[in-house]
DNA sequence: CGAGGTCTTGAGAACTCTCAAATCGTGTGG
DNA sequence: CCACACGATTTGAGAGTTCTCAAGACCTCG
């Protein structure tokens, strides 16, 4: 798919599910007067399910640049027609996209412009399993006026925060679409949270899954508890 | 439970979740340099749950005003424990709440002020299952500053608002804790969305809620390329 | 090399925030 | 029962961040 074009509904039958293979899609809502909201990006290794992705009358799911999608199957995201593993992995899949949707909610109600824009790359890097070490190079796929959507903001504004990063040496842009991080601890020093990685990649909660860094996919699925989580 | 009382982690044991009985709770989230964030309200009849709730590093689980739990059950929140209709119900709770807090980003991030607080007012009512009509009085039990927090503003904007609100004849609030809609179309027309009902109260989407008459589901299929859709 | 789109930059406006003070309401103690 | 004290709410004035509108630069593609 190029950029733009839709998975109309996507759910030929209410069922399907996908993953993003290459590039990115994002989940654009419009409303009646115009404007515009991105409610998330999906990126490689990313599950797209309307069951757990929806909650809008109107939207459509787009492609941010060049991108594959794989079908994963046409599942019934429902106990009765799922094994255990998978719906655990379900499960799983669901809470981390609210711990992600409540994360975002407090970026939106409370961070600065540049403090939204720290906490998305960070966010961009860590997703595409990287390091936040100066020099890691990635993708940066949406142009400024799908950060602004996704991030609240304008593209004025995204345009005008980056060429301050730029400037200051936190980013390099060598080419659209693609960034470099050059000081990884002045874009953390950036942002007001304290446990960077446990807040924006939580760890996963259901079936005790626990060795694993990746937010979005608990392979694991092993019955014992992780005790309590989270910092005290 | 009164007003700021905790329930502290609130899984002792990692597992056990509650259903508010009387009065609410609000979900806080503090930055390490005093901003508040509240996540959610829950309302009597809500379900409060570690996995379904979770994805902060540092939060409290707080009574907005006098509050009685109800602890529903120590459960582990893996098929492993469940039966299919328990799973069903906890998997279908997920994805309303996935669809909640995309929402609210959509409120944060392009709604103005008045929007947010017409917005969280229909949302109230609604959630306490009572009509958009004139004349209905609803419990609004958290003070300026908790709904200040939850949307993204200062406690002296939604203050203001509501004072416009009451000069306008769209709200009466004849005491601290209640209030009265006057005029429900004038509230309604406050928010830039179409279908209120089903946007601000999901329908199920798990175990055979998919047919339901909302326009969510089973359209045509699959992934089309109408040309690019993006440019304007 | 030209066209179209994206990105950048500037200037002014708007909305919301901050700080401050007055008012209101509730609960307490005399 | 009334006075007082404390917190919440309201209101005002000014500041600040972000937005809007506009124009120019840049880049890619044909």
């Amino acid at each position: 798919m190029r950029r733009g074009d839709c998975v109309d509904r996507w759910n030929a039958d209410g069922e399907s599910y996908w993953t993003v293979t290459e590039g990115a899609m994002m989940f654009l809502v419009l409303l009646p007067d115009g404007r515009r909201h991105i409610a998330f990006f999906r990126f490689p290794g990313e599950l797209l399910c309307p069951q757990l992705d929806g909650g809008f009358v109107d939207y459509t799911l787009q492609a941010v640049c060049d991108t594959k999608l794989c079908r994963v199957g046409s599942l019934s995201v429902s106990q009765a027609s799922l094994n255990g593993a998978q719906a655990d992995h379900i499960l799983d899949t669901a809470c981390t996209r609210i711990a992600r949707a409540g994360l975002h909610s407090l970026v939106l109600g409370r961070l600065t412009a540049p403090e939204r824009i720290a906490t998305f790359l960070i966010d961009v890097i860590l997703r595409s399993r990287l390091q936040m070490e100066d020099g890691v190079e990635f993708l940066l796929p949406m142009n400024r006026e799908d950060i602004a959507d996704y991030l609240g903001l304008n593209s004025e504004t995204v345009s005008r925060i980056f060429t301050r990063l730029r400037k200051v040496g936190v980013l390099a842009l060598p080419r659209p679409g693609r960034a470099i991080l050059r000081d990884a601890r002045a874009l953390l020093e950036m942002i007001p949270f304290e446990a960077v990685e446990q807040t924006l990649m939580p760890a996963p909660r259901i079936g005790g899954g626990q060795g694993s860094s990746n937010g979005e996919f608990g392979e694991e699925n092993g019955i014992d508890r992780p005790g309590r989580r989270g910092a005290h």
